[in-house]
DNA sequence: TGACTTATATATCAGACTGATATATAATGA
DNA sequence: TCATTATATATCAGTCTGATATATAAGTCA
Protein backbone atom coordinates (compact mmCIF):
# COMPACT_ATOMS: atom_id res chain seq x y z
CA UNK A 1 0.00 0.00 0.00
CA UNK A 2 1.13 3.98 -0.41
CA UNK A 3 3.06 2.32 -3.24
CA UNK A 4 1.63 2.36 -5.78
CA UNK A 5 3.61 3.12 -9.23
CA UNK A 6 2.14 5.81 -11.04
CA UNK A 7 1.78 4.75 -14.37
CA UNK A 8 -0.28 1.99 -13.28
CA UNK A 9 -2.62 4.79 -11.78
CA UNK A 10 -2.63 7.34 -14.81
CA UNK A 11 -3.75 3.93 -17.35
CA UNK A 12 -6.56 2.83 -14.93
CA UNK A 13 -7.50 6.67 -14.92
CA UNK A 14 -7.84 6.53 -18.35
CA UNK A 15 -9.57 3.26 -18.83
CA UNK A 16 -12.08 4.46 -16.43
CA UNK A 17 -13.51 6.58 -18.64
CA UNK A 18 -13.13 4.30 -21.61
CA UNK A 19 -11.38 0.90 -22.70
CA UNK A 20 -7.98 1.84 -24.68
CA UNK A 21 -5.31 0.72 -26.42
CA UNK A 22 -1.51 1.48 -25.48
CA UNK A 23 -1.13 3.40 -28.57
CA UNK A 24 -4.78 5.66 -27.82
CA UNK A 25 -2.94 5.49 -23.96
CA UNK A 26 0.06 7.29 -25.29
CA UNK A 27 -2.31 9.74 -27.13
CA UNK A 28 -3.94 10.95 -24.65
CA UNK A 29 -1.10 11.96 -22.60
CA UNK A 30 0.29 13.71 -25.42
CA UNK A 31 -2.71 15.68 -25.68
CA UNK A 32 -5.04 16.13 -22.62
CA UNK A 33 -2.66 14.94 -20.17
CA UNK A 34 0.26 16.50 -21.71
CA UNK A 35 -0.22 19.87 -19.77
CA UNK A 36 0.49 18.36 -15.93
CA UNK A 37 1.16 14.87 -16.98
CA UNK A 38 3.78 12.35 -19.45
CA UNK A 39 4.40 8.73 -20.11
CA UNK A 40 6.38 6.78 -22.61
CA UNK A 41 5.92 3.83 -24.43
CA UNK A 42 8.66 2.13 -22.52
CA UNK A 43 6.85 2.52 -19.02
CA UNK A 44 2.90 2.25 -21.29
CA UNK A 45 3.10 -1.27 -22.61
CA UNK A 46 4.61 -3.17 -19.93
CA UNK A 47 2.45 -1.27 -17.45
CA UNK A 48 -0.49 -3.02 -19.25
CA UNK A 49 0.69 -6.27 -18.84
CA UNK A 50 1.41 -6.12 -15.97
CA UNK A 51 -1.75 -4.64 -14.96
CA UNK A 52 -3.62 -7.85 -16.68
CA UNK A 53 -1.42 -10.39 -14.82
CA UNK A 54 -2.27 -8.62 -11.61
CA UNK A 55 -6.26 -9.10 -12.71
CA UNK A 56 -6.42 -4.96 -12.76
CA UNK A 57 -7.30 -4.86 -16.60
CA UNK A 58 -8.23 -7.10 -19.05
CA UNK A 59 -6.85 -7.42 -22.72
CA UNK A 60 -9.03 -8.27 -25.62
CA UNK A 61 -8.01 -8.25 -29.56
CA UNK A 62 -9.64 -6.47 -31.92
CA UNK A 63 -11.58 -8.47 -34.80
CA UNK A 64 -12.99 -5.44 -36.69
CA UNK A 65 -9.79 -4.04 -36.94
CA UNK A 66 -7.37 -5.20 -39.36
CA UNK A 67 -4.25 -4.31 -37.25
CA UNK A 68 -3.69 -6.26 -34.41
CA UNK A 69 -4.91 -3.97 -32.10
CA UNK A 70 -5.45 -5.06 -28.59
CA UNK A 71 -7.98 -3.30 -26.48
CA UNK A 72 -7.68 -3.33 -22.53
CA UNK A 73 -10.42 -2.41 -19.96
CA UNK A 74 -10.71 -2.04 -16.65
CA UNK A 75 -12.21 -4.88 -14.25
CA UNK A 76 -13.98 -4.02 -10.77
CA UNK A 77 -10.57 -5.13 -9.22
CA UNK A 78 -8.74 -1.91 -11.02
CA UNK A 79 -11.21 0.41 -9.84
CA UNK A 80 -11.15 -0.23 -6.34
CA UNK A 81 -7.31 0.06 -6.92
CA UNK A 82 -7.88 2.88 -8.76
CA UNK A 83 -10.32 4.48 -6.04
CA UNK A 84 -8.14 3.34 -3.14
CA UNK A 85 -4.89 5.61 -4.93
CA UNK A 86 -7.41 8.60 -5.27
CA UNK A 87 -7.91 8.63 -1.77
CA UNK A 88 -4.56 8.51 -0.74
CA UNK A 89 -2.65 12.31 -0.22
CA UNK A 90 -0.67 13.77 -2.74
CA UNK A 91 3.47 12.62 -2.71
CA UNK A 92 4.60 15.02 -5.34
CA UNK A 93 3.78 18.04 -7.13
CA UNK A 94 6.81 18.88 -9.56
CA UNK A 95 8.30 21.39 -11.71
CA UNK A 96 11.12 20.31 -13.78
CA UNK A 97 12.11 23.94 -15.73
CA UNK A 98 15.21 23.27 -18.15
CA UNK A 99 14.96 26.84 -19.06
CA UNK A 100 15.13 28.09 -15.63
CA UNK A 101 18.13 26.15 -15.07
CA UNK A 102 19.99 27.84 -18.02
CA UNK A 103 18.47 31.05 -16.40
CA UNK A 104 19.74 30.46 -13.22
CA UNK A 105 23.03 30.01 -14.36
CA UNK A 106 22.91 33.04 -16.36
CA UNK A 107 26.36 34.79 -15.60
CA UNK A 108 28.37 31.57 -17.58
CA UNK A 109 26.39 32.95 -20.74
CA UNK A 110 26.07 36.51 -22.28
CA UNK A 111 22.73 38.90 -22.33
CA UNK A 112 22.03 37.37 -25.87
CA UNK A 113 22.16 33.69 -25.30
CA UNK A 114 20.02 34.72 -21.70
CA UNK A 115 17.00 36.58 -23.70
CA UNK A 116 16.90 33.86 -26.28
CA UNK A 117 16.23 30.67 -23.98
CA UNK A 118 13.40 32.84 -22.24
CA UNK A 119 12.22 33.93 -25.89
CA UNK A 120 11.74 30.32 -27.13
CA UNK A 121 9.95 29.49 -23.70
CA UNK A 122 7.84 32.23 -24.58
CA UNK A 123 7.44 31.12 -28.08
CA UNK A 124 6.31 27.71 -27.00
CA UNK A 125 3.86 28.74 -24.45
CA UNK A 126 2.44 31.28 -26.91
CA UNK A 127 1.84 28.38 -29.28
CA UNK A 128 0.26 25.98 -27.11
CA UNK A 129 -2.14 28.77 -25.89
CA UNK A 130 -4.77 28.81 -29.00
CA UNK A 131 -5.25 24.62 -28.05
CA UNK A 132 -5.90 25.45 -24.38
CA UNK A 133 -8.31 28.20 -25.62
CA UNK A 134 -10.30 25.67 -27.63
CA UNK A 135 -10.56 22.87 -24.71
CA UNK A 136 -11.67 25.25 -22.92
CA UNK A 137 -14.83 26.54 -25.01
CA UNK A 138 -15.72 23.10 -26.00
CA UNK A 139 -15.64 21.93 -22.45
CA UNK A 140 -17.87 24.63 -21.51
CA UNK A 141 -20.16 24.49 -24.11
CA UNK A 142 -20.94 20.52 -23.41
CA UNK A 143 -19.80 20.92 -19.65
CA UNK A 144 -23.24 18.77 -18.87
CA UNK A 145 -22.75 15.56 -22.02
CA UNK A 146 -19.90 14.10 -19.13
CA UNK A 147 -19.64 14.13 -15.27
CA UNK A 148 -15.24 14.24 -16.53
CA UNK A 149 -15.96 17.67 -18.17
CA UNK A 150 -15.92 19.83 -15.58
CA UNK A 151 -12.49 18.01 -14.02
CA UNK A 152 -11.26 18.17 -17.40
CA UNK A 153 -11.86 22.19 -17.78
CA UNK A 154 -10.43 22.57 -13.82
CA UNK A 155 -7.23 21.40 -15.58
CA UNK A 156 -7.35 23.28 -18.90
CA UNK A 157 -8.33 26.40 -17.10
CA UNK A 158 -5.25 25.98 -14.68
CA UNK A 159 -2.90 25.51 -17.92
CA UNK A 160 -4.41 28.95 -19.36
CA UNK A 161 -4.11 30.67 -15.76
CA UNK A 162 -0.47 29.60 -15.47
CA UNK A 163 0.62 29.86 -18.96
CA UNK A 164 -0.93 33.57 -19.09
CA UNK A 165 1.23 34.44 -15.98
CA UNK A 166 4.68 32.46 -17.75
CA UNK A 167 3.89 35.10 -20.36
CA UNK A 168 3.54 38.09 -18.44
CA UNK A 169 6.76 37.05 -16.70
CA UNK A 170 8.54 36.12 -19.79
CA UNK A 171 7.50 40.28 -20.63
CA UNK A 172 9.04 41.80 -16.78
CA UNK A 173 11.93 39.30 -17.01
CA UNK A 174 13.22 40.46 -20.53
CA UNK A 175 12.36 44.03 -19.65
CA UNK A 176 14.84 43.35 -16.42
CA UNK A 177 17.85 42.05 -18.33
CA UNK A 178 17.79 44.67 -21.14
CA UNK A 179 18.14 47.25 -17.86
CA UNK A 180 20.18 45.51 -15.57
CA UNK A 181 22.50 43.61 -18.15
CA UNK A 182 26.14 43.74 -17.99
CA UNK B 1 27.31 16.21 -27.95
CA UNK B 2 23.50 17.09 -27.11
CA UNK B 3 23.84 14.17 -24.89
CA UNK B 4 25.07 15.89 -22.05
CA UNK B 5 23.52 14.48 -18.54
CA UNK B 6 21.67 16.67 -16.89
CA UNK B 7 22.79 16.45 -13.44
CA UNK B 8 26.05 16.74 -14.78
CA UNK B 9 25.44 20.49 -16.02
CA UNK B 10 23.32 21.23 -12.54
CA UNK B 11 26.37 20.33 -10.71
CA UNK B 12 29.02 22.45 -12.57
CA UNK B 13 26.18 25.00 -12.79
CA UNK B 14 26.49 25.18 -8.61
CA UNK B 15 30.42 24.55 -8.86
CA UNK B 16 30.73 27.39 -11.43
CA UNK B 17 29.31 29.85 -8.27
CA UNK B 18 31.48 28.61 -5.70
CA UNK B 19 33.24 25.25 -4.53
CA UNK B 20 30.79 22.74 -2.78
CA UNK B 21 30.21 19.44 -0.96
CA UNK B 22 28.01 16.62 -2.13
CA UNK B 23 25.87 16.92 0.66
CA UNK B 24 26.32 21.22 -0.12
CA UNK B 25 24.67 20.29 -3.78
CA UNK B 26 22.37 18.43 -2.53
CA UNK B 27 20.98 21.17 0.22
CA UNK B 28 21.25 23.99 -2.79
CA UNK B 29 18.93 21.82 -4.88
CA UNK B 30 16.47 21.93 -1.77
CA UNK B 31 16.28 25.60 -1.01
CA UNK B 32 17.83 27.27 -4.16
CA UNK B 33 16.72 25.71 -7.01
CA UNK B 34 13.83 23.86 -5.21
CA UNK B 35 10.78 25.46 -7.13
CA UNK B 36 12.38 24.66 -10.92
CA UNK B 37 14.73 21.13 -10.30
CA UNK B 38 15.46 18.54 -7.78
CA UNK B 39 17.96 16.11 -7.81
CA UNK B 40 18.38 13.31 -4.99
CA UNK B 41 21.75 11.76 -3.37
CA UNK B 42 21.46 8.25 -5.76
CA UNK B 43 22.32 10.98 -8.51
CA UNK B 44 24.37 13.97 -6.87
CA UNK B 45 27.43 11.11 -5.86
CA UNK B 46 28.32 9.08 -8.66
CA UNK B 47 28.02 11.97 -10.99
CA UNK B 48 30.65 13.64 -8.77
CA UNK B 49 32.77 11.11 -9.39
CA UNK B 50 32.20 11.04 -12.93
CA UNK B 51 33.10 14.18 -13.02
CA UNK B 52 36.23 13.87 -11.81
CA UNK B 53 37.10 10.63 -13.56
CA UNK B 54 36.37 12.88 -16.57
CA UNK B 55 38.47 15.60 -15.36
CA UNK B 56 35.51 18.22 -15.33
CA UNK B 57 35.90 18.87 -11.06
CA UNK B 58 38.44 18.05 -9.09
CA UNK B 59 38.15 16.40 -5.40
CA UNK B 60 40.11 17.47 -2.39
CA UNK B 61 39.24 17.05 1.49
CA UNK B 62 38.64 19.67 3.81
CA UNK B 63 41.57 18.83 6.94
CA UNK B 64 40.44 21.92 8.50
CA UNK B 65 37.04 20.14 9.00
CA UNK B 66 36.77 17.25 11.52
CA UNK B 67 34.42 15.34 9.32
CA UNK B 68 36.01 13.64 5.95
CA UNK B 69 34.58 16.45 3.77
CA UNK B 70 35.26 16.23 -0.03
CA UNK B 71 35.31 19.44 -1.48
CA UNK B 72 34.77 19.21 -5.72
CA UNK B 73 35.89 22.07 -7.58
CA UNK B 74 35.05 22.85 -11.36
CA UNK B 75 37.74 23.03 -14.09
CA UNK B 76 38.39 25.09 -17.18
CA UNK B 77 37.01 22.05 -18.75
CA UNK B 78 34.61 21.53 -16.74
CA UNK B 79 33.13 25.52 -17.23
CA UNK B 80 33.69 25.01 -21.04
CA UNK B 81 31.12 21.63 -20.87
CA UNK B 82 28.94 23.88 -18.45
CA UNK B 83 29.18 26.83 -21.50
CA UNK B 84 29.03 24.35 -24.41
CA UNK B 85 25.85 23.15 -22.44
CA UNK B 86 24.23 27.06 -22.22
CA UNK B 87 24.14 27.63 -25.68
CA UNK B 88 22.22 24.43 -26.70
CA UNK B 89 18.53 25.03 -27.09
CA UNK B 90 16.35 23.95 -23.83
CA UNK B 91 15.44 20.32 -24.30
CA UNK B 92 12.93 20.41 -21.75
CA UNK B 93 10.60 22.32 -19.67
CA UNK B 94 7.99 19.24 -17.42
CA UNK B 95 5.44 20.07 -15.28
CA UNK B 96 4.31 16.99 -13.58
CA UNK B 97 1.59 17.63 -10.75
CA UNK B 98 -0.19 14.75 -9.06
CA UNK B 99 -2.86 16.77 -7.75
CA UNK B 100 -4.14 17.99 -11.21
CA UNK B 101 -3.96 14.12 -12.25
CA UNK B 102 -5.83 13.04 -9.01
CA UNK B 103 -8.03 16.34 -10.15
CA UNK B 104 -8.34 14.68 -13.54
CA UNK B 105 -10.28 11.64 -12.32
CA UNK B 106 -12.45 13.55 -10.80
CA UNK B 107 -15.09 11.33 -11.32
CA UNK B 108 -14.23 8.34 -9.30
CA UNK B 109 -14.21 10.41 -6.19
CA UNK B 110 -16.74 12.08 -4.03
CA UNK B 111 -16.70 15.89 -3.89
CA UNK B 112 -15.17 16.31 -0.97
CA UNK B 113 -12.22 14.13 -1.32
CA UNK B 114 -11.51 16.49 -4.69
CA UNK B 115 -12.07 19.50 -2.61
CA UNK B 116 -9.52 18.17 -0.14
CA UNK B 117 -6.87 17.54 -2.62
CA UNK B 118 -7.44 21.15 -4.00
CA UNK B 119 -7.02 22.09 -0.31
CA UNK B 120 -4.22 20.63 0.66
CA UNK B 121 -2.56 21.97 -2.66
CA UNK B 122 -3.98 25.51 -1.81
CA UNK B 123 -1.83 25.10 2.21
CA UNK B 124 1.36 23.85 0.42
CA UNK B 125 1.73 27.21 -1.60
CA UNK B 126 1.09 28.98 0.52
CA UNK B 127 3.53 27.82 3.08
CA UNK B 128 5.89 28.13 0.57
CA UNK B 129 4.83 32.04 -0.01
CA UNK B 130 6.62 33.84 2.85
CA UNK B 131 10.38 31.93 1.90
CA UNK B 132 10.46 33.09 -1.68
CA UNK B 133 9.21 37.20 -0.54
CA UNK B 134 11.97 36.59 1.71
CA UNK B 135 14.16 36.01 -0.72
CA UNK B 136 12.78 38.41 -3.40
CA UNK B 137 13.48 41.22 -0.86
CA UNK B 138 17.00 39.80 0.46
CA UNK B 139 18.25 39.92 -3.61
CA UNK B 140 16.71 43.02 -4.44
CA UNK B 141 18.38 44.79 -1.72
CA UNK B 142 22.04 43.19 -2.27
CA UNK B 143 21.49 43.14 -6.25
CA UNK B 144 24.84 44.55 -7.05
CA UNK B 145 26.55 42.56 -4.27
CA UNK B 146 26.99 39.41 -6.98
CA UNK B 147 26.24 39.14 -10.78
CA UNK B 148 24.58 35.92 -10.18
CA UNK B 149 22.33 37.63 -8.05
CA UNK B 150 19.89 39.13 -11.23
CA UNK B 151 19.45 35.45 -12.70
CA UNK B 152 18.55 34.20 -8.98
CA UNK B 153 15.82 36.71 -8.29
CA UNK B 154 14.41 36.22 -11.86
CA UNK B 155 13.67 32.67 -10.47
CA UNK B 156 12.05 33.73 -7.59
CA UNK B 157 9.62 36.15 -9.21
CA UNK B 158 8.81 33.23 -11.31
CA UNK B 159 7.72 31.17 -8.45
CA UNK B 160 6.12 33.98 -6.24
CA UNK B 161 3.91 35.22 -9.68
CA UNK B 162 2.84 31.21 -10.78
CA UNK B 163 2.14 30.33 -6.75
CA UNK B 164 0.46 33.85 -6.76
CA UNK B 165 -1.88 31.95 -9.85
CA UNK B 166 -2.18 29.06 -8.56
CA UNK B 167 -3.46 30.22 -5.57
CA UNK B 168 -6.11 32.28 -7.29
CA UNK B 169 -6.92 29.37 -9.27
CA UNK B 170 -8.18 27.16 -6.35
CA UNK B 171 -10.07 29.76 -5.39
CA UNK B 172 -11.99 28.90 -8.59
CA UNK B 173 -11.58 25.66 -8.56
CA UNK B 174 -13.83 25.16 -5.24
CA UNK B 175 -15.96 27.99 -5.96
CA UNK B 176 -16.46 26.02 -9.53
CA UNK B 177 -16.85 22.24 -7.50
CA UNK B 178 -19.69 23.97 -5.28
CA UNK B 179 -21.67 25.14 -7.47
CA UNK B 180 -21.31 22.04 -10.25
CA UNK B 181 -20.99 19.17 -8.09
CA UNK B 182 -23.41 16.52 -7.98
C1' DT C 1 28.06 14.32 32.69
C1' DG C 2 25.34 11.45 30.26
C1' DA C 3 21.48 10.47 27.19
C1' DC C 4 19.01 11.76 23.35
C1' DT C 5 18.02 14.03 19.12
C1' DT C 6 19.14 16.49 15.09
C1' DA C 7 22.36 17.96 11.48
C1' DT C 8 26.25 16.84 8.74
C1' DA C 9 28.40 13.77 5.46
C1' DT C 10 29.09 9.95 2.04
C1' DA C 11 27.63 5.92 -0.38
C1' DT C 12 24.88 2.25 -2.64
C1' DC C 13 20.98 -0.08 -4.97
C1' DA C 14 16.45 -1.91 -6.48
C1' DG C 15 13.15 -0.34 -9.14
C1' DA C 16 10.73 3.35 -12.09
C1' DC C 17 10.75 5.77 -16.17
C1' DT C 18 12.63 8.03 -20.48
C1' DG C 19 14.23 8.34 -25.11
C1' DA C 20 15.69 5.77 -28.71
C1' DT C 21 15.13 2.17 -31.61
C1' DA C 22 13.04 -1.80 -34.11
C1' DT C 23 9.36 -3.73 -36.66
C1' DA C 24 5.23 -3.96 -39.37
C1' DT C 25 0.90 -2.59 -41.49
C1' DA C 26 -2.75 0.79 -43.19
C1' DA C 27 -3.98 5.09 -45.03
C1' DT C 28 -3.03 9.21 -47.55
C1' DG C 29 -1.58 11.74 -51.37
C1' DA C 30 0.93 13.21 -55.39
C1' DT D 1 3.00 3.46 -58.14
C1' DC D 2 5.82 5.13 -54.85
C1' DA D 3 6.75 7.80 -50.85
C1' DT D 4 5.26 9.50 -46.68
C1' DT D 5 2.64 9.67 -42.60
C1' DA D 6 -0.22 7.51 -39.03
C1' DT D 7 -1.25 3.49 -36.52
C1' DA D 8 0.29 -0.15 -33.48
C1' DT D 9 3.25 -2.98 -30.31
C1' DA D 10 7.52 -4.03 -28.10
C1' DT D 11 12.18 -3.80 -25.98
C1' DC D 12 16.33 -1.88 -23.70
C1' DA D 13 20.37 0.88 -22.24
C1' DG D 14 20.91 4.35 -19.45
C1' DT D 15 19.11 8.06 -16.04
C1' DC D 16 17.26 9.17 -11.82
C1' DT D 17 14.51 8.51 -7.46
C1' DG D 18 13.52 7.00 -2.87
C1' DA D 19 15.03 4.19 0.50
C1' DT D 20 18.44 2.57 3.23
C1' DA D 21 22.99 2.10 5.57
C1' DT D 22 26.70 4.02 8.15
C1' DA D 23 29.20 7.24 10.96
C1' DT D 24 30.39 11.48 13.30
C1' DA D 25 29.53 16.25 15.26
C1' DA D 26 26.68 19.45 17.43
C1' DG D 27 22.96 20.85 20.08
C1' DT D 28 19.57 20.07 24.03
C1' DC D 29 17.77 18.99 28.29
C1' DA D 30 18.02 17.13 32.85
Amino acid sequence: MANEKKIDCVILGLLSHEELTGYEIKKRMDTTLKYFWSASYGSIYPALSDLVNRGLATKREDKENKRNKLIYTITDGGRNYLKKWLTLPVEKDELRYETLLKLFFGNEQDIEQVLSHIKLFEEKIKKELPYLLGAEKVLKDCLDDDIAHKYYLLTVTFGLKTYRTYLEWCEEAKKFLMENGE
